[in-house]
DNA sequence: TTAATAAAAGACCAAAAAGTCTTTTACTTT
DNA sequence: AAAGTAAAAGACTTTTTGGTCTTTTATTAA
């Protein structure tokens, strides 16, 4: 089990990858993202509904349709996505998964443990999604298992 | 979904429990326990006999008996039960489940990344179990939802 | 030495996450 | 208008995680 789920992990993946095949215009398909980002297509399929729902990305169906991002999309915070599909519980709750943890009445990892949650949300919310793809442009970094 | 799994977190909950009443050498049973961290109790019961196949805690059976720990016990890390529940990936594996993910082969996240698993990482292995059990002594914290 | 106690073991069940497959809808080009 | 294309939708299966219940084994104290 990771920090983020398995449908997570490839959402922030096919969202690198049509960030950075977007970035000139263009649409791509979901077998392309699939096989770009090595995960199941079908499933992926269903993510990226669900991320076009939201407005974290755009589709159109048909001829020459696809996936693409718009500026707007582009500029958006990466925490953005792991919201859309984790829910905001990674940046708030308790290590121990204790409801009523708080600065009032903390468990014995609160305050050490926010100190590390702080960070990554910082990390998500502080840098937009074209920041990252930038790398991929520059093939410094890679999508692929 | 958090950064432990459910099993985890009720095994460090039982633990610091566990840690909490036993340094005056008493054992402590299933019922008390699961009933101190708000747990079920049978599947805690499962949860703490592979910690004590493990030697992360000591039990004893019959009257009397229940868990404990020895001195070895309570002085580990509390990065031995993580260990020993969730596996190690939580330490080392990569953001976005990438396999081959690395230094010379990063994924768009990989170095900031590894700053913060390494301070999660620091954390638990700094920190032993006794430590986390003071602040229970002194009544600062606590284990329940 | 037997009755009570408490953990160990293991069979079982439920829910959630992950993944597959088929059909439908929308769009575009000829 | 028709044929082809590609996403949307939804039914379904599998695997993993989380959780329950019953039986067995070991221990101890009367």
């Amino acid at each position: 089990m990771g920090v983020f789920s398995k449908t997570c992990e490839y959402a922030i993946r096919s969202v690198f990858f049509i960030a950075h095949r977007t970035a000139s215009g263009n649409r791509v398909g979901i077998k392309e993202i699939a096989s770009g980002i090595d995960s199941p297509e079908h499933f992926l399929a269903k993510i990226l509904q669900d991320l076009s729902r939201k407005g974290i990305v755009q589709s159109a169906k048909g001829p020459n349709g696809g996936f693409y991002m718009d500026d707007a999309a582009l500029k958006r915070p990466l925490a953005d996505v792991v919201e859309a599909v984790d829910g905001k519980s990674i940046f708030t709750g308790c290590g121990l998964g204790l409801a009523y943890c708080s600065e009032t009445n903390p468990c014995p990892l609160h305050h050490e443990f926010k100190a590390i949650r702080n960070q990554l949300k910082d990390l998500l919310e502080q840098t937009r999604i074209i920041d990252f793809s930038e790398n991929l442009n520059l093939g410094i970094t890679k999508l692929k298992k």
